[in-house]
DNA sequence: TTTAAGACTTGGGGACAGGTGG
DNA sequence: CCACCTGTCCCCAAGTCTTAAA
């Protein structure tokens, strides 16, 4: 069922360049398929060919990657302090100490952990002398660059028109130049292609290797990706590639390897290009499969509760949260590499408390831990009874630092799953259980009596019990009490204009009725009118009111781009016809192209 | 089989641009 | 026109899962 009526067709995806295939081809918009699967090999309508030796393209050119500003001294009038005595640093030592200064302002640079990090490492970059001077990072004085800093970014917000116009152009010529790449036969947007700046790293939640000097990369700490028939990218002058290599197995350009945890970082295509676009597809179509046996799987997990083995016992207990709560998999870490946070198969007894009874409830499990990005997750949950009787199972005779599924982890449990359905792995069931959860509270929640802003307003309610369900928050924010004031303050303006018109509303029906002339008649219409479109514009504001206050601590962003199957919410805008615009972004919406070129108002997910 | 490396997705926060209302 | 506010985009960290190596 798809439409092919040029209406659709999206007239901004047109101006692509004319020498290739413009960004659209991929998704296009008058052909009856998106793409499907033969025998496991994927063609595009216009037969293009998805090769099935894992290979992820064909043909491969960019320009590389852009590196960061080299970095320029301070000016001398900026002096730095040691004990009392001014020292002129060596630019090597000098710039790690910028670093510091400009995170004086920050609660971080008090901690000890991220003080002694810092001081460590910044020791590295400094001269025997600086060494044998700057001893305690207690008696420095970064005073005057932090002030120096403070009035560069103030003289930058005092740039003239000209000057913001000037620097616009050249990060736009910049994107142009190196923003881009081809790929196969497409032009496509790079999503990062940036490289980190230097700096003090700073981790999520409370890092054991915050304050750590995050070193400069360099062409020679660069690899190349690209193909080898590409015009290929220059290093910059007197420099060369830590190596260039063409491996078509990966969609990375760029990578190179970072110097806080040893891991790889890489330069990817935006989430708009066709590589990510079918993998995000792909990825909602194995959720999808996942809901036609999901009943079978929890039949058996049910069932496992009851078997002769702990591991299988662990394991389906394990499966049951992450069906029911939507935990993540919970993968080992490395200790003392990272925050400690835990995800499903990595919960401690510590994290998890039980009460057979609790008020008028049974069986009601507390979990309390910080899972990714140190974000706390805490929920009082009721669980069934047989679950309940298993951990106390596990609990028995364990200390509360022990892993509370001792016998299971992630790379046992996602074989588990494999063996149950193909494709199937723990982060499945977040994907289907938000994507499920939302088409549900949209069907409830959409009231066809509603007007546009209730029926928007219904949507973000959907989407907050995602979000709820996936524990996606945030701090409020900093300026929420205000602009909540500032909203409270329209609606009380525009309820006291709502009063006087109604009361002028009163006078000219009561005129009308001492004259019945025409004149009058036209006024009480006229009134009428402004006291119904008052009215309309009140709720609107309550409506906007009550939304942002329900969102307070909830993120509502990470469901929407990497949980909720796309084509749900463009089916919903079709249904209640409301333009996609009032539901995602720009960004969104060059993500999410695929879908809403092909889902119609029936897509059922 | 276990561990480590590699590749790719998911995550919150903040800078900044651009719109809005006074 | 300016100050302020809001939404967007960038930043880059931190997960998941696969693949390669020991």
């Amino acid at each position: 069922g798809f439409d092919p009526s040029p209406k659709q067709k999206p007239t901004k995806r047109e101006r692509d360049d004319e020498d290739i295939l413009p960004l659209c081809m991929h998704l296009c918009t008058n052909v009856p398929v998106w793409f499907f699967i033969i025998s496991s090999v994927w063609f595009v309508r216009w037969e293009e060919e998805r090769a099935t030796d894992g290979s992820k393209w064909r043909f491969l050119e960019h320009k590389g990657p852009v590196f960061a500003l080299p970095y320029e001294p301070l000016p001398l009038h900026v002096r730095f302090f040691c004990d009392g005595k001014q020292i002129k640093l060596s630019p090597p030592a000098e710039e790690v100490a910028t670093f510091f200064a400009k995170m004086l302002d920050h609660e971080y640079t008090t901690k000890d952990i991220f003080r002694k990090n810092f001081f460590k490492d910044w020791r590295k970059e400094m001269t025997p002398e600086e060494k044998s001077k700057i001893t305690d990072l207690n008696k420095c004085n970064f005073n005057e660059m932090s002030e120096h800093f403070k009035a560069q970014s103030e003289a930058r917000k005092q740039m003239s028109k000209d000057e913001k116009l000037k620097i616009k152009e050249e990060n736009e010529r910049i994107l142009q130049e190196y923003g881009f790449c081809l790929m196969d036969n497409h032009k496509e947007r790079i999503g990062n292609f940036r490289i980190e700046p230097p700096g003090l790293f700073r981790g999520r939640g409370d890092h054991p290797k915050m304050g750590m000097l995050k070193r400069r990369i360099r062409p020679e700490d660069i690899i190349i990706n690209c193909s080898k028939d590409s015009k290929h990218p220059k290093p910059p002058a007197g420099t060369r590639w830590k190596e260039l290599r063409h491996d078509n197995k990966v969609t990375w350009l760029v990578s190179w390897t970072e110097n806080i945890q040893g891991s790889i970082k890489y330069i990817m295509l935006n989430p708009s290009s066709r590589i990510k676009g079918e993998k995000d597809w792909q990825k909602y179509e194995t959720a999808r499969r996942l809901k036609k046996c999901v009943e079978r799987l929890r039949t058996q997990y049910r069932d496992d509760w009851k078997s002769k083995e702990m591991r299988i016992r662990q394991r389906a207990v394990a499966l049951y949260f992450i069906d029911k709560l939507a935990l993540r998999a919970g993968n080992e870490k490395e200790e003392g590499e990272t925050a400690d946070t835990v995800g499903c198969c990595s919960l401690r007894v510590e994290h998890i408390n039980l009460y057979p009874k609790m008020d008028d409830q049974e069986y009601v499990v507390e979990f309390d831990f910080l899972g990714k990005d140190s974000i706390r997750y805490y929920n009082k949950i009721p669980v069934e009874k047989r679950a309940f009787k298993n951990l106390q199972l596990f609990l028995e005779n364990k200390q509360p630092e022990d892993d509370l599924f001792d016998r299971l982890n992630t790379s046992i449990l996602n074989k588990h799953l494999q063996e149950l359905m193909d494709g199937l792995t723990a982060k499945v069931f977040r994907t289907y259980n938000a994507s499920i959860t939302l088409q549900q509270q949209l069907k409830a929640l959409t009231s066809p009596d509603d007007n546009l802003p209730g029926k928007i307003l219904s949507y973000n309610r959907a989407n907050r019990a995602v979000a709820v369900l996936c524990n996606h928050q945030r701090a409020p924010p900093k300026t929420f009490e205000k602009s909540m004031q500032n909203l409270q303050t329209k609606i009380d303006d525009k309820q006291k204009q709502l009063a006087t018109s109604r009361k002028q509303l009163k006078t000219s029906k009561a005129d009308h009725k001492a004259s019945h002339d025409e004149k009058s008649k036209k006024a009480v219409e006229t009134k009428r009118k402004t006291v119904q479109r008052i009215e309309e514009q009140l709720m609107n504001l309550q409506m906007q009111a009550t939304d942002r206050e329900e969102n307070k601590q909830i993120a509502l962003g990470t469901s929407k781009l990497n949980y909720l199957d796309p084509r749900i919410s463009v089916a919903w805008c079709k249904k209640w016809e409301i333009s996609i615009e009032k539901v995602y972004n720009k960004t969104q919406r060059e993500k999410f192209a695929w879908a809403i070129d092909m889902a119609e108002d029936d897509f059922e997910f």
